[in-house]
DNA sequence: TTGGCATATCGGGAAAAGTCGATATACATT
DNA sequence: AATGTATATCGACTTTTCCCGATATGCCAA
């Protein structure tokens, strides 16, 4: 994953404040009933409808987050739970104090 | 200064570099005969020749990293010097560490 | 197997970013 | 004062991003 790609993703305050939301699943949305939080993430819906934008525009979003490796994505049913990505974050960490 | 405008600034191949070659000016650039690389940073003209991009271009890049606080400029004369902005960059780090 | 949800993908219109050449500004030299 | 040089700003054009609604896909339940 290129540098530039994982900058793209988190220019956007809608990215942002998801990935910030993750931090903290069970403050930040309802009661998930089929699924535990902290296991698998939260679900699209539950995402589109905190952001208030519409149901593409978050599922385009995710994947955006996705590729960028700053989530990570499990299909449970019909349903796709996303929460973060630890291993990229850190590894984003690491590259903006070595490389940056 | 906003996140998003930092990550925008840094969103973009060029401006990754430019901050990069500014890690180490006098392995990057040719040497300055009026200027010393440690102290104001390096001018605009020799960015711009090493980026291979219109002056007006880098110009403006040089500014949008300006604007996030990720290079400081010195005019001194004729000339525009820019170097890294170590304060930018260290909050930076510390921004992603604690809040993304 | 037909409907009904949840999510993904597609096509498009508006806004922003990338990039240039031309021009303006600011300083230095003659 | 006139010219030359370095940088900044402007106007324009192209490409990318932001979002949407509509449609497709995949899964589940009746």
């Amino acid at each position: 994953m290129d540098q530039v790609e994982i900058f793209k993703a988190l220019s956007n305050k809608t990215r942002l404040q998801i990935l910030n939301w993750l931090k903290a699943p069970a403050e930040n949305f309802p009661d998930q009933p089929n699924a535990d939080f902290e296991n698998v993430g939260v679900c699209v819906g539950q995402i589109q409808m905190k952001a208030g934008l519409s149901q593409s525009t978050i599922s385009e979003y995710l994947s955006i987050l996705q590729r960028a490796d700053l989530v990570s994505a499990t299909r449970v049913g019909q349903w796709t739970y996303y929460k973060r990505n630890m291993e990229g974050l850190e590894k984003l960490s690491e590259m903006i104090n070595t490389e940056l």
